[in-house]
DNA sequence: GCCAATGCGTCAACATTGCTGCCATAATCG
DNA sequence: CGATTATGGCAGCAATGTTGACGCATTGGC
């Protein structure tokens, strides 16, 4: 009946807030990537796949090292990627004018309907959780992840198209 | 200098809008893995043990079926990794009381400084996010992040540990 | 007490997605 | 010209996921 603790303990709340962000990111991303995996996995393709299609179609014209700097995998984990992508005819590529050693990729028709496929219930499920949770929860859904980035990521990721 | 829209076009803001959430998404959680990966690494282990330690240790005595709920892999995905976390001395099992069939999972002291030392730096980035964004932005958060869950998972993903 | 269902584990085979290390080509820069 | 950059390819390895099939102990309903 009478509680000892005015106040719940302010460093268990602390922990347990910070859990329950872990534990809303795992879930949200879980659920998030899942449909799209279901799709793919019917083309013989994977999340790997999808990453690449997004960002090319995002970055139309951008250089292989670009993508490399975005996913932060090695060139040659892209490489066998990319390469699946173009040889099924879902990305080209265009010799860099600048500099002739650079490979251009841009999304084929094919692939940019694949990337509308995939990025579709992706779409859809951001529209209806901002919805849902408003324009301020929105802002603040923003600076969180914002800050969750690495300090000298954050430029890029903001920048997102080649708007920057 | 004469701007035909008067205001941006409402349409492109959403879409912006919604691409945006999608990259956040993928930078944070690109960058809030890439830590604890590399210490996994160090003693050959993986993300998805990562994954295992962490919510064992969230949810001490809890049988393998509601890992796998959680986790939405196979059976035999888990029994992989779970296997190896008993055999190296991570996690151990205990048969149920009520149900002697289960397999009733917690981290051993030797686990649970793993998992310590693996989401230390986790719940540190959460922290500083947190800090920097403020109380009201962490809400809005919490609400975005649980809609963009599975419906029908939303609950469970709350109750968080055997709170619920 | 029988018998189906449940909880868990396991063997085999396969694909995707990362990694490292090494090598090659071509183009650009100083 | 020589060093660096941008890209590509090959070999090999590990982790993580999948499906399918099977076994074993236990539980619970009839």
């Amino acid at each position: 009946m009478n509680d000892p603790r005015p106040v719940a303990n302010p460093l268990f709340l602390r922990e347990e807030e910070l859990r329950q962000g872990i534990e809303l990111l795992f879930y949200a991303y879980r659920d998030f990537t899942a449909e799209p995996d279901k799709i793919l996995a019917e083309l013989g393709l994977g999340r790997a796949h999808h990453r690449v299609i997004y960002f090319v179609g995002r970055n139309p014209g951008m250089p292989v090292s670009a993508l490399l700097d975005i996913l932060k995998i090695t060139k040659q984990s892209l490489s066998r990627v990319l390469g699946k992508l173009i040889r099924v005819g879902f990305i080209q590529q265009k010799a860099g004018t600048r500099d002739a050693r650079q490979r251009l990729l841009e999304l084929t028709p094919k692939g940019a309907a694949l990337e509308r496929r995939l990025t579709e219930g992706q779409r859809r499920r951001f529209a209806t959780a901002y919805r849902g949770a408003g324009a301020d929860a929105v802002d603040g859904f923003r600076k969180v992840l914002t800050g969750l980035i690495d300090e000298n990521e954050r430029l890029k990721a903001l920048a997102g198209g080649s708007r920057g």
